[in-house]
DNA sequence: GTCCATGCAAACGATTTGCATGCGT
DNA sequence: ACGCATGCAAATCGTTTGCATGGAC
């Protein structure tokens, strides 16, 4: 079994409690998505005078390295602990970020593209159940 | 026959000058990538004292309106006249985006997104045909 | 002990906002 | 003529950089 240290280790980084931190919070939430700003506020708690930056520098590393994945959307960078691809999809309206799975053996994505892929993620911008259905309950009490 | 004037206007948006000639630049050049620096740059050649900040404004909206499509990359809004789902390939080293097509009918991409999409795109990060050869090139000699 | 990581402050760049003027309808 | 669009300046926000101190190996 490999730990999570040993695999920040193997990827030729150091293990710092920061960085032990910061990997663990993403990797136990695999179904959720954080901004920068949200993993500061989580290593935050443990490590007071951490900065921002030291955040924003361990995610990008981790992501350079296939640790976590990550995207951007609506002018920020997103970062999450499901490195295969999948749908996330971003609803305009709340601005929650949804995981949907794809089709298949996903192949399809990556049979014609010409060169080394690092890797692949799908974004669909769209309106969410959630909204969809308070949108259609206040049309209704418009209407009345 | 739909002219670009005839599209702006059916999208509830009035029709100028400054509309026009982004809307017919990107696509135009369906198969490139513009960032909003890119079109300003363009636009200004006609059009000396737009600025910026009319350019971020109109480019927003065309997508909200699906009449281009866009997605972030490097901390950056690209737009791209192609709106029917496609790779883009974004290459690590050289900055180039390159399209590629997707396999298949593309029903395998929302077949499970539960919500209302607005657009799709399928980014995928790697090094591109041309760097891997030169990065190869370079191996060898550094070898010699 | 060496080198890389952290903590901190300041800078940066893409994008957005507010407001007066101008133009499309 | 009315209302939305443009032109302009300033502000905002996410992120990056430079440098001194501290901790991992």
């Amino acid at each position: 079994m490999v730990s999570l240290e040993d695999e920040i280790k193997q990827n030729g980084l150091k293990v710092t409690p920061q960085r032990s931190k910061i990997l663990r919070y993403i990797r136990e939430n695999s179904g959720k998505h954080f901004s920068a700003e949200d993993v500061h506020k989580h290593v935050v708690i443990d490590n007071p005078n951490i900065p921002p930056a030291t955040v924003y520098n361990i995610l990008k590393m981790f992501v350079d390295r296939g640790l976590i994945n990550s995207f951007e959307i609506n002018g920020k960078a997103i970062y999450e602990g499901r490195v295969e691809p999948h749908v996330n999809f971003s609803c305009e309206n709340c601005k929650n970020i949804y995981d949907f799975d794809l089709e298949g053996d996903l192949s399809y994505l990556e049979k014609n593209v010409d060169g080394k892929v690092i890797s692949t993620s799908v974004t669909v911008r769209g309106i969410c159940r959630n909204c969809l259905n308070e949108l259609e309950a206040s049309e209704k009490t418009l209407a009345r």
